[in-house]
DNA sequence: AGCACGCCGACT
DNA sequence: GTCGGCGTGCTC
């Protein structure tokens, strides 16, 4: 007997054990997908771990249903890889996987409807079962979504019941492959018309009454004589300057064969036409640095500060490392991940360059995903966001991460909760492979990394062009405010700037930290603001549309005229966001160009493409957005940015708010003077002395690191302390308060001080479930492994607890 | 996570 | 009296 032992898509910790005869036990390895029926009707695909010949013992074994791919399509390595992730982070290998592999390698059955008799007695029908009988009449089978359309309703299996009970519909469990490779039209002359007798035949005889025909013919013969290559159809078309029809009935008469070419959907048609730009005499002794600590050291790190012309060195080393035909994964948050980065690398490295993110279809991840496991030379340099990182390498050389800083390479929801710069050491280490970290204010732990020797550091402190930093000054909204020196949300100074640098034709960025039009709407009268039904937040205006929404769980309503609780029309909006300094903007600069970059203006594909087009063209004279802006946007002609209000960055409730103020307003200034000109950098602040600000208008990164550090060494942060974060949630807020009581017990009985909490924080409702955190601080020196067996342990009995069946637990391991 | 099974309130 | 709500338990 042979069983082969699976992993499920699915957040469960077992493996699942299935039945296979002889000729599949010898085919099946490690990584190939297979598909098994699970529970009563599913069937799910699942990947084999491991094939082996010992019965397990208290249950029988399943036959699996089929195989499904004829090779692995995941390496050992990944298993090693995901392995680890989910041990490290405290899920299931199921939940890695599932966020591992592109969705169309993951196929689910479908549940299909057709019908099983046809003479029916209309009459014995209930309404709904007549609908669902009459849509089978118009077409053979319905999907379960289908069905659930007709319906109009959500729980169908209880109508479907009954038919089949009836004998009137059967249904059947399918899997469909969902990755469908593109296929291009070709055409040829049949082959009976090989010969040069036969072919002018064909053009004197058969078709001297069809010119049109025969001037395809003709072109068809000359297009192949001139470049041997494959004609596909739309080729031809063009070619001959004629219609569809023409070639269709030449193929129907069997004159021309039309074949089929598998076509890859994501490729990049250019050579690589660039050479690789020479690195500057800084850049150049970053470079030879970078390769002298890869000697000593795994990983590097690389401060250099913002323009300093980091590309042009991954460039340089990309260039070096591809020579050997390794593989190279160049890593960075998504909204560093730009057209013009991508276009690029592409001009360096042509075809080489393959792009891994969320935005592209399942089909096109699907072939990312096979050129990288066939190691073809298209997929060599692969970039793409923290995603990419699950990618079948089987050659890595380098791992480059951009913007190492950057919190958005921390995935929160859902599980697996981790993060990508970590993921990517790890991943680089099992390949042998070298790790360079950017960043122009690199993370903490990572530059405490650095200067403790574990990486290696290299510093590279001018700017491309020898452009100048750029001068900060800080503006006291306070002062201004009391002089009545203030329009709306600017600042004189601010204004000053402002027409100086519009009347030279430059450009000006303005930073505001908040989207939307105007956070909150609040009764005069009666104090109180419209709240979200779902979760404790007050609902947020978005003048666009002209609604109340709620950023959390997505729920709307109309803009209201008049308020909720005590009826009066004294609607007044608190606190401001991009779309009001944008309003305000139009009224102050009517002259000028103005637009807004954020969530709301860059929801579309290419939205956001468009206005960095617009910038450079030098189409909008003010540009007004959220952090968006702060990413590796290289504009030229910006002289001025302005940040409208650094408060509340720096009022976060978070350890980091200061850390991250410091690297956002860096970002941000970093955007200014890119010209011979030195660029100027204006922020606004009711506390010009915070010492975060005072830090970032001399450009102190050393200063603010040092400092930061001993706050983090004061209160037990990392790097100091590794944190560990569990959530309870629940629709009941007494249960969920004493579930998140025992725990908070449970782990301090044990971990004493260590464990903080349970605390429910400042947003204590999201989507009807109440939340409480537990936060578990532990020293460097405590075994990390001990402490998450500890948790586990705990979780265990926690969810052996009956009471707390319902209560939804999430461990979040490193939640930073 | 799904999904089925099973037990209590608001409707034909 | 049924429909359908979601608590509970299981999946090789």
């Amino acid at each position: 007997m042979f069983y082969i032992d699976v992993i499920l898509p699915i957040p469960l910790k077992q493996k699942f054990t299935y039945k296979v005869n002889k000729d599949e036990a010898a085919f099946l390895q490690q990584g190939m997908r297979v598909a098994v029926p699970f529970g009563k009707s599913k069937v799910f695909t699942a990947i084999v771990y491991q094939v082996h010949q010992t019965p397990p013992s208290g249950y029988e074994t399943k036959d699996i249903d089929h195989i499904l791919d004829e090779s692995p399509v995941i390496t050992a390595t990944q298993i090693k890889h995901w392995e680890w992730m989910a041990s490290y982070y405290m899920c299931t290998l199921g939940e890695v996987i599932r966020a591992a592999l592109p969705s169309a390698f993951l196929l689910e059955s479908e549940t299909i409807i057709s019908l099983a008799k046809t003479d029916v007695s209309e009459e014995k029908l209930t309404d709904e079962e007549f609908l669902i009988f009459e849509a089978l009449q118009h077409q053979p089978t319905l999907h379960i979504n289908d069905v659930r359309s007709v319906l109009d309703k959500k729980n169908v299996v209880a109508v479907l019941d009954k038919l089949i009970e009836k004998k009137i519909v059967q249904v059947q469990e399918e899997v469909y492959e969902q990755y469908k490779p593109k296929l291009k039209r070709y055409v040829k002359l049949a082959s009976k018309y090989a010969s040069e007798a036969e072919l002018k035949l064909l053009l004197e005889e058969t078709l001297s009454n069809a010119p049109k025909q025969r001037e395809v013919v003709m072109n068809l013969f000359m297009l192949t004589a001139q470049s041997n290559k494959p004609v596909s159809v739309k080729q031809l078309q063009k070619q001959s300057d004629t219609s569809l029809n023409v070639i269709k009935s030449l193929i129907d008469k069997e004159i021309l064969q039309a074949y089929y070419i598998k076509k890859d959907r994501v490729q990049y048609s250019g050579e690589a036409a660039s050479n690789i730009k020479k690195l500057n005499k800084a850049q150049e002794i970053a470079f030879s640095e970078i390769k002298e600590t890869f000697k000593t050291q795994d990983i590097t790190l690389l401060h250099g500060v913002t323009s300093s012309g980091k590309t042009e060195i991954y460039v340089r080393l990309i260039s070096e490392l591809i020579e050997s035909g390794k593989q190279v994964l160049y890593m960075l948050p998504e909204i560093a991940l730009t057209t013009q980065l991508i276009s690029r690398l592409q001009r360096y490295f042509g075809a080489k360059v393959a792009v891994y993110h969320s935005k592209y279809s399942v089909n096109e991840r699907v072939e990312v995903w096979n050129n990288v496991l066939q190691a073809k030379p298209k997929a060599q340099i692969v970039i793409g966001a923290r995603s990419s990182l699950f990618l079948p390498f089987n050659n890595l050389g380098l791992v480059l991460v951009d913007e190492e800083h950057e919190p958005s390479f921390k995935q929160y929801n859902p599980s697996p909760r981790y993060h990508g710069r970590d993921a990517a050491v790890v991943l680089a280490k099992l390949h042998h492979a070298k790790v360079l970290m950017g960043s122009a204010t690199p993370s903490l732990e990572s530059y405490y990394n650095a200067t403790n020797g574990k990486y290696g550091l290299v510093n590279l402190k001018t700017r491309y062009g020898d452009v100048l930093m750029p001068e900060i000054e800080l503006v006291d909204l306070k002062e201004k405010n009391k002089k009545k020196r203030m329009k709306g949300h600017f600042s004189d100074r601010l204004l000053e700037e402002m027409n100086e640098v519009l009347k030279l034709g430059e450009q000006v960025i303005l930073f505001q930290n908040r989207r939307g039009y105007s956070p909150i709407v609040e009764c005069t009268t009666c104090g109180t603001s419209p709240q979200c039904p779902n979760c404790d937040v007050s609902l947020t205006y978005h003048q666009y549309k002209n609604e109340l929404r709620c950023h959390y769980c997505g729920y709307h309503i109309a803009m209201q005229l008049s308020c909720m609780a005590c009826g009066s029309e004294t609607l007044d909006t608190k606190g401001f966001g991009t779309q009001q300094v944008e309003t305000e903007l139009k009224a102050l600069f009517p002259e000028h160009k103005i637009a807004r970059m954020d969530q709301d203006t860059t929801r579309k594909k290419h939205a956001h493409a468009k206005l960095i087009d617009k910038l450079e063209n030098e189409e909008i004279d003010i540009l007004v957005g959220t952090q968006m802006l702060a990413k590796g946007l290289d504009f030229r002609n910006i002289s001025l940015v302005g940040v409208m209000n650094a408060d509340n960055l720096l009022n976060f409730p978070d350890f980091r708010a200061h850390e991250r103020s410091f690297q956002l307003l860096q970002q941000v200034s970093g955007r200014a003077g890119r010209t011979s000109k030195r660029g100027k950098v204006l922020i606004q602040t009711y506390n010009p002395y915070h010492q975060i600000l005072q830090q970032v208008s001399t450009n102190d990164y050393d200063g603010m690191y040092n400092q930061q550090l001993e706050d983090r060494y004061q209160y037990k942060y990392p790097p100091y302390y590794r944190t560990i974060k569990i959530t309870c949630k629940d629709r009941n807020l007494q249960k969920m308060l004493k579930a998140a009581k025992w725990f908070g017990q449970a782990l301090e009985n044990k971990l004493g001080p260590q464990v903080l909490g349970p605390e429910q924080p400042p947003i204590g409702r999201i989507r009807n479930l109440y939340i409480s955190n537990i936060l578990i601080k532990i020293p460097k020196k405590q075994s990390l492994e001990k402490t998450k067996q500890y948790i586990n342990r705990v979780a265990q009995s926690f969810n052996s607890i009956k009471e707390f069946s319902s209560v939804k637990l999430t461990i979040d391991v490193d939640n930073h």
